[in-house]
DNA sequence: GTCTATATGAAGATAGAC
DNA sequence: GTCTATCTTCATATAGAC
């Protein structure tokens, strides 16, 4: 039991680290070495924790669907309004304004760069992006009752990646500021 | 002379190839062998004509950009109205409905993959962004001359960048014909 | 100019000592 | 359970035969 746990906080540890790592390097750019070194964890002990690079990645998404379902969850518990949590959505970018302008969302980068050529991966990672569009889709029927809460949600997984993704190549934070207050007044015109 | 023609021409059959290439794989994953295979030139005489890949795809951003710019030039000469213009542009992803939905958007893939990692070939794939844009701020200036041409345009960008990523994501063609009849909606607007 | 053969290095993964 | 040493594979890039 002990040992078990144990076991559990150092693989852990090590999704925590390659969580990170994944922000500003790419999947496959990024080796074993990179992660041993990131988390501290001695280059050959990886493979006892964790066979394959891939089992890894499946095991860091895993983690991020985790952390997102309780950043969701806590919205739902602290914000009293639909139109509220929405706006709160819109303004993630906003909060991220450093880590989108230099290395774009992390989300949409992950899975652009898994689609093109390794469609299993793509899968694993697409779980991150459909977290965000099921609770979307929860807040626009509960918002707008009478419109189509998923083409509204689509729309606005849009309007988030195409700044996200806009900024990043340009490099500009002004973007951001922009595109997330035009995003708020449609909000606000529904 | 005759002798040098003949190398530009091979060079341009590596281009072309390596260009085709790198629509369904990314870059990072892309080896010489997958370049000689497609190109039908043998492995090792590739790096007489190139010295590296990054030679490689440098040659290919400017042969990209040179077709951006003859394709705009194109539209300019031969589409009266900015609004038209502008409605043309908004069009492309869905007249590239299945390559996007199977590989997203050849511009904004290239980019965010170099991106993240290596600055200097950023840099280089930025250019056809670039050539985008231009084009598009010169159109609205021309569309609407009192509103902020350059906001404009790049809320536009915005837009097509999402679509083409979330429609990827989500392998859904339906996504690019509601978001783009929304664009075509929005440019009516102004 | 063309292409083969090869140098060199780094990656993922494994076997097995501790 | 932990970690070292190593196997294998495959990449870029080069030297030099034709």
């Amino acid at each position: 039991m002990r040992a078990r746990e144990k076991t559990e906080q150092i693989k852990l540890v090590i999704v925590k680290a390659t969580d990170e790592l994944l922000y500003h390097k790419s999947y496959n750019l990024m080796s074993f070495s990179d992660i041993a070194e990131a988390s501290d964890i001695p280059r050959g002990n990886l493979n006892y924790h964790f066979k394959t690079k891939d089992d890894i990645l499946l095991a860091v998404v895993a983690y991020r669907v985790q952390q997102m379902n309780k950043m969701l969850s806590d919205w739902d518990a602290s914000i009293n309004s639909p139109l509220e949590r929405l706006l709160r959505f819109a303004q993630i970018p906003l909060n991220e304004k450093n880590n989108v302008v230099q290395h774009g969302c992390p989300i949409g980068t992950l899975n652009q760069e898994l689609g093109k050529v390794q469609p299993e991966l793509k899968a694993i990672s697409k779980q991150q992006f459909d977290v965000f569009k099921q609770w979307l889709i929860k807040q626009f029927s509960d918002f707008v009752p009478g419109q189509d809460a998923q083409k509204l949600a689509v729309h606005m997984l849009v309007r988030s990646q195409g700044l996200s993704a806009v900024a990043f190549i340009e490099e500009d934070k002004k973007i951001i500021e922009t595109e997330v207050k035009a995003i708020e007044q449609w909000l606000k015109s529904l």
